[in-house]
DNA sequence: CGTGCCATTGATTCTAATCAATAAAAGTGG
DNA sequence: CCACTTTTATTGATTAGAATCAATGGCACG
């Protein structure tokens, strides 16, 4: 398929992301170099690799996880439609977890040689990656806050409660069910759970008819329900910057 | 006491900190509107509140907290010399958790209102502060894979240890000794850990000889044994941008 | 000198891990 | 297209690590 242009971009017109002023998508059109195509399984970045570019994902889900010495391995979060990757290669040197592909995902393609430019040429886009960083800083503070305090019933309501309205929020809720590529593993390794305990848990959610998430789907009947037992304040989605 | 001129930081000087340009220096002087000092106990930032002010950490330690719907308390992490607070609330128009201080603090006061003025006068600085915050994102991660694949024991060692680094990094090290003015219950807070199973847990590790947590300060008499407990590669210390 | 905060220790309970086995799907190669 | 392997989901039995409950001691402070 031929490459998305910044001026069509469909996610831009979402209202989770804040406007580009015409400058900006200008800008942007001239800063993406293309657009990479990963079949579901493909390692994106690597862990202490130092990858030369950075992304946004335009189609398609993924995870971003690390690997501890004992090799056991965290999933810190998922990557949906919007998200940006590979900032700290890009600043830092070298990544440090590692991004997969989950689903078949295709993302923009951005110079990383081209970021200090951006930082001279458009404070505007500068000041939004700043934002975007800070977002992500936000979320995962909630992650560890889920981690420390939920028990295993409501990590996993909170977990797919999130990833339902993100995944809402980009347009991808059909007769309330979004598609949702990843394993139990992959919610168990994010949640610091079993994947034994994980399965009872989805099952006994599933009986009380809070969520059903098969065949790579997930229902959520009852979006206030599930939000009680999660703790989950039903804010109006974090408006955040798109690159 | 008068106010630190940034000509003379005495953080600016340790090496886990990269360098300053003298135009650099110059404007963080101007940047810098003052000073604030408050005793342990003083709430700094409040989740939910909308804060005209930035902060660097010049001496003395806190934490970043949030509260859950159902009262429970998460420590997100801990603050210390050179950690900057504030920049949620400065992106995103409110904090998204609270900051207090657990010993008295002293800490360089930037005005909010002129961040902006930073993005397009000071490129250098504006990529300096993404990167402080891809730093931070770095570190949440980590703790994230604490909280979720560590045991008790591991996880106690694991925050110990980074701490102590962190202190030895600002020259707080004293005969292989650290100043450490957090309660167990900050500490089991921060590791989603209750204070009686905390507090066992430090019991166990100080009979191993292998910390020694008392009086507000922390000896780690074998630093590569605790290590391998905690699963933490002895790596040299992260590098990042003072604000 | 009482009150409150923080640390410590023992006893008991329970949530979630581990172990084990099977079922259901999805690829793979001949 | 069908045997065969691998991956993923499900369920039951047992164990263990950490929570909860309960009580005490040490200190600082008004």
């Amino acid at each position: 398929m031929s490459p998305v242009a910044c001026a069509a971009c469909p996610l831009r017109k979402r209202t989770i992301f804040t406007p580009f002023t015409a400058e900006e998508v200008v800008f942007m059109q001239k800063f993406k170099v293309g657009e990479l195509s990963v079949d579901r399984g493909t390692t994106i970045l690597m862990e202490g690799s130092n990858s030369p570019q950075l992304y946004t994902v335009l189609r398609g889900q993924g995870i971003r996880y690390k690997t501890l010495e004992n090799g056991r391995r965290q999933v810190i979060n998922f990557l949906f439609p919007g998200d940006f990757a590979g900032l700290q290669a890009g600043l830092m040197g070298e990544m440090k977890h590692s991004v997969e592909a989950s689903s078949d995902m295709v993302l923009c393609v951005f110079d990383r040689g081209e970021l200090w430019q951006m930082f001279r040429a458009q404070p505007g886009r500068a000041y939004d990656l700043t934002w975007i960083s800070a977002v992500e800083e936000h979320f995962l503070g909630e992650t560890i806050a889920s981690l420390g305090q939920r028990d295993a019933t409501q990590r996993v309501a909170w977990a797919l409660l999130r990833m339902y309205e993100r995944l809402s929020a980009v347009g991808l809720a059909v007769e309330g069910a979004v598609p949702l590529p990843f394993r139990q593993q992959d919610l168990a390794d994010a949640l610091g759970l079993s994947l034994v305990h994980t399965n009872k848990t989805l099952a006994r959610l599933r009986e009380l008819q809070l969520l059903n998430w098969r065949d790579g789907r997930l229902h959520i009947p009852a979006r206030s329900e599930l939000a009680k037992l999660a703790l989950v304040d039903l804010e109006k989605p974090e408006i955040r910057p798109l690159m």
